[in-house]
RNA sequence: GGGGUCGUAGUUCAGCUGGUUAGAACGCCGGCCUGUCACGCCGGAGGUCGCGAGUUCGAAUCUCGUCGGCCCCGCCA
């Protein structure tokens, strides 16, 4: 915590400047990579309007307009698009983002994003200008040539394959489906599962009998539990037969379709989570992470870039009894799936893509929407109405009633791309001042208490019941 | 909102079940050596063990509280 407090002594170590240093090697290439494909950059407002779908808003109180707020932008989407009415056909923005919520490892309440927007592009044109633009990035700073054009993977693929959305390539132990296998077992545990539609699935970490304890057997367990999964069943394939909890509910035939499904050996271990697709999908994408990292898989000097593509264009969100936008909401749908906006929401894809580095999101975005009646369309699927749509996004859809060119964009964590690309633990490493987990700064002490003539101004007062 | 973990020298950390002057490495200072390049050798300085209370003959160690850091779940359109 010194270390943070007195920042400017401890950016004195070698280690930090580097960082530093190598950040702005990367927004200098992408300067030059963006202008030299007739880019401009273009600054959007920070005081701007709150738009509350989505992250919490750091809100502004305004003096001149006492009880009115303004917000700092979540990103500047809204801005770009209407650069894109406006006829500036290629955007892009360095720029900081501002979301109030828990700070994480990777997270910090501001943070800077590689800003991109194009008209008249689809997906292929904009992959290619993002796999220029990643090149030079590696090999100016790091002078590594990276492989190009950038695999492509659909979101359901990565999701059966990996249990996530942003899979780590760099090492396999794939998850294999053992639904339809296990059909018919007495094992209680599974069986209920199965009743309620559920999956079983596993993995089958190779030669991992001697790094596998019981011990991190138990640890496994509770990792997979912090993400909504019961339990964790295992077999272990040692050379004198199985040992394992639960093959004893399994009949021979079943038990060997099993390891013939996951391709066990002797030295193999198996890990099975029995649950609704989203948990299992969750706890075996850690699982697979962590055992990677026990067994040693992860090839630290790869570079597995990919994309991620044919999102799901909606969410159902039970708390909230409607559907959220899975991407924002003026990511357009596949222009085949239009008619089914109103029968079939739920199975809707959308035209957005992520940019995936070694396991970590670098990069998102979309084709965006660009008729104006679709995109009230989206609102209403959303259950945003009329009124709400255009107290909020007016501005937007009257923008778009002027002829919007079809456009897309994506936006790249700069931070997140530093702290790879320096081999740092935290995002923090690769800020000059950044904030702690409750979002002060230590050095400043801020946020910090103001004075009574301020709020006076601002015509605030707290509520201190 | 919840769970976990940590707080000891400038830094990274060790200090087991409570027991005399709290240790190591690196760094720092002084000296010596030097064809060195992660130099080597000798010597030295440096610590309210986060803070407060309690248990005890005795607390860095146990208990409670408190402050703070970090990690995770939720959250992050």
């Amino acid at each position: 915590m010194l270390r943070i407090k007195y920042r400017y002594l401890d950016l004195r170590n070698a280690t930090l400047l580097r960082n530093l240093k190598l950040r702005d090697e990367i927004t200098r290439t992408v300067r030059r990579v963006l202008h030299e494909n007739s880019f401009t950059e273009v600054e959007t407002p920070i005081l701007t309007k709150s738009t509350p779908e989505g992250a919490r808003d750091y809100l502004v109180p305004s003096r001149l307009n006492p009880e009115k707020f303004y917000a700092l932008p979540q990103s500047p989407q809204l801005f770009k698009q209407i650069l894109m009415v406006a006829g500036m056909d290629r955007y892009f923005q360095i720029v900081k983002c501002f979301r109030d919520e828990d700070l994480r490892q990777d997270r910090q309440p501001e943070f800077s994003q590689i800003d991109i927007e194009m008209s008249f592009i689809d997906e292929e044109e904009l992959f290619q200008l993002v796999e220029t633009m990643m090149a030079a990035i590696y090999k100016e700073t790091m002078d590594i040539t990276i492989e190009t054009p950038i695999p492509i993977l659909k979101y359901q693929d990565a999701i059966d394959r990996f249990g996530s959305d942003k899979p780590d390539l760099r090492f396999g132990m794939e998850i294999v489906d053992l639904t339809d296998t296990v059909a018919g077992t007495e094992f209680k545990v599974f069986a209920d599962v199965l009743k309620k539609g559920g999956q079983i699935r596993a993995l089958n970490a190779r030669k991992s009998s001697e790094l596998l304890s019981r011990k991190a057997l138990d640890d496994l367990t509770d990792l997979a539990k912090t993400y909504g999964a019961k339990g964790m069943a295992w077999i272990k394939v040692n050379a004198d037969g199985l040992q394992s909890p639960i093959t004893k509910f399994f009949k021979k035939e079943m038990l060997d379709a099993m390891m013939s499904k996951l391709g066990a050996e002797v030295g193999d271990t198996l890990v099975f989570i029995a649950d609704t697709p989203k948990v299992v999908a969750d706890a075996l994408a850690h699982l697979r992470l962590d055992i990677g990292k026990r067994l040693n898989l992860i090839d630290e000097s790869k570079i597995c870039l990919a994309w991620v593509t044919e999102f799901p264009l909606l969410e159902y969100d039970a708390e909230e009894k409607r559907y959220v936008a899975m991407h924002h909401p003026f990511t357009a749908p596949r222009a085949e799936d239009l008619d089914k906006m109103e029968s079939d929401p739920g199975s809707l894809s959308a035209r957005a893509y992520d940019l995936v580095l070694n396991g970590n999101e670098i990069a998102g975005g979309s084709i965006r929407i660009h008729q104006s009646d679709v995109q009230q369309k989206m609102f209403k699927l959303l259950g945003i109405d009329k009124e709400e749509a255009e107290a909020k996004f007016g501005f937007l859809l009257e923008a778009l009633q002027y002829g919007a060119p079809p456009h897309g964009g994506i936006a790249f964590g700069l931070d997140r791309i530093a702290m790879i690309l320096t081999g740092s633990a935290s995002i923090r490493d690769v800020i000059a001042f950044p904030k702690t987990q409750k979002a002060t700064c230590l050095m400043t002490e801020a946020p910090s208490e103001i004075d009574t003539k301020q709020l006076k101004e601002l015509k605030l007062k707290f509520d201190l019941s």
